[in-house]
DNA sequence: TGCGATTGATAAAACCTTTTAACAGCACGA
DNA sequence: TCGTGCTGTTAAAAGGTTTTATCAATCGCA
């Protein structure tokens, strides 16, 4: 019999119901003000009985906190901020925070639009996620009257900001190659503009020393295939190991060691970056590779949001977290060699 | 000078500023009412310079509408549901509309804790996704006091629902082959128990008449080169070209084919099913194949789910919106052979 | 001049909730 | 008997906007 009506319940409905006032009701329903105990358990009944649940509208115009957050994305596709904006949804979900999805596809003018309507809808904070970390956002964020938090873009000196440890994750790749026994490791990475491309070739150069080498280019697959052409048609030592700076790129080194009949991961080991699943599950042989912990990354750029929002304090600046290395077969860890 | 103070500007300090009642601010802004033309033209100006911008929480709470709705989504890696996301807030907020993203992780405690909020926030309406057709929704949505939107998953019988047309889209890959002189098509494609296969492979029946032989499997890579062994360790005559259910699959199927040093297109034309561009540029040759046009269906039913939460009228039943026929190099057309 | 119609502006109500201040009732101690 | 303090409840205000009904002033016309 719940709720059959048309109209939405209110807290009148309640109140009448269950013969007290409304203040008495929110009283009784919040814990707040003195109730007495037989009373309050009565309107609760009643609330649920006729199922009343309260309207979010109201109480943000009274509150000034909306409970609802905006994500501002200029990803396209969707690879790095849907999984993100998944993790951020999940940890918000429990806190009766509800997130705004907006995607700027670079434009300045929607990005504008965009944040007007969050601004009109009060809402409680804003997190800028970028694809690019150099690209400035699209939109001026650092006066705003309620807090940002990026994630894998750089805001101002004071901000909070997220960003996957790319540094401990370029070594991690290193690391378990060299625990391998391979000695000659060549990196392959993504454009030298990319602000994490350099973070990452800079960590494999410290740990491999000398012999190391970091060939820039391009975040696909052909230049993959293409790095590992040239370096096999030079003169000289070849690799026995290749740390790629991402999943296609390493996709596109696979390939092309098989069409040059270089055994994987007998000759030549090879680590990926991103874990995307659907990449990374169907290469022969399947990659391994450094996950971002993109949904963690989520976790922690939500609760961090959330907090801000009630004004306690959150440590501004960069925030790393740290990466995960994911074993599959590309590297015939002793582990899973099969 | 707009809005230095602390404090969002509402319309009460427009009203003194510009030395009117609150009313006839309300009625000069939003050009209700009678107004004098100055008046109204003063009254503009004034709320332009202070930087006035109406608390659309204030707003829907009057009006009952939000100007807000829920997109409700259990696809994890977003490779389907952020294009059409997209294209939902892309139509939307030129009306002022913006858009919740719940992801649910298919958890129906999740799905129902979504739910809950949207419609306490007073959500206009609900757009539902699924990746899996045959999947129940995780929660139940026939009797809603909004309306709601299907796109991607089944609802009940006279709900509004939209799908890409995969009958139209097989046709369109399967005449492309046919303009192209080949004859003897296969069909590799996922597993039977998704809707869009068995429609998918329906068509291609049709289209292709007796000798037509379509497989089922997985949506894997691995799946397109296992099927291509298959059918080339076996007596008998071989495919001319190979029409497959997702790019995926028609990745896994040019794999096989180089493996077994069939030419392509020359000796198979190849044709894939989603123009996921990471896959279908990233194949050699680039991948000719059927584009669902994600971000047109996001529109359509961005466009009705606006129209329904006017109360506006919207056919019933399920849209199919048109594929479109993508060429790249797979199928070696005359129009681009190189 | 007087009267109805029109124009422009406004006060007040409404939306739904939370919070503050006030009130009535009661027990207790002086 | 009169304050004092406590308990449980409530009226009223507040939040920012839109809308309805009302009002005052002006205009046209007999």
């Amino acid at each position: 019999m719940k709720n059959t009506g048309d109209r939405r319940r209110t807290i009148y409905d309640v109140a009448k119901a269950a013969g007290v006032s409304i203040s008495t009701a929110s009283n009784a329903l919040n814990g707040t003000g003195r109730t007495n105990a037989e009373t309050r358990e009565r309107v609760r009944r009643v609330a649920e009985e006729i199922g009343f649940r309260p309207n979010a509208l109201a109480r943000g115009l009274l509150s000034k906190r909306s409970h609802a957050i905006g994500m501002l994305t200029n990803d396209t596709y969707g690879r790095l901020t849907l999984p993100m904006a998944a993790g951020v949804s999940e940890v918000l979900v429990d806190h009766g925070v509800s997130v705004f999805l907006c995607a700027t596809n670079n434009d300045p003018r929607l990005a504008q639009l965009h944040l007007e309507a969050l601004l009109d809808r009060q809402v409680d904070g804003i997190i800028f996620t970028a694809t690019r970390l150099d690209l400035e956002p699209p939109v001026q964020l650092s006066r705003l009257p309620i807090p940002v938090v990026y994630v894998f873009a750089e805001g101002p000196a004071d901000s909070v900001t997220f960003f996957p440890d790319d540094e401990q994750g370029a070594r991690l790749a290193v690391d378990h190659l060299k625990e391998l026994g391979r000695s000659r490791i060549l990196h392959i990475t993504g454009p030298r503009d990319y602000l994490a491309a350099r973070i990452r070739a800079q960590s494999y150069h410290d740990a491999c020393g000398d012999g190391a080498e970091a060939m820039f280019g391009e975040w696909s697959e052909e230049w993959g295939h293409e790095a590992v052409q040239t370096v096999f048609a030079r003169p000289g030592p070849k690799p026995d190991a290749i740390f790629c700076g991402s999943d296609e790129i390493a996709r596109g080194v696979i390939d092309a060691l098989r069409d040059l009949n270089v055994e994987i991961p007998t000759d030549v080991a090879v680590v990926g970056f991103d874990n995307w699943e659907v990449v990374a599950r169907q290469t022969r042989p399947p990659l391994t590779t450094i996950d971002m912990e993109l949904k963690e990354l989520g976790h922690r750029a939500g609760l961090a949001i959330l907090s801000l929002s009630k004004g306690e304090p959150v440590p501004a600046g960069i925030t790393r977290l740290p990466c995960r290395l994911v074993v599959r077969q590309s590297c015939g860890s002793p582990l899973q060699s099969d």
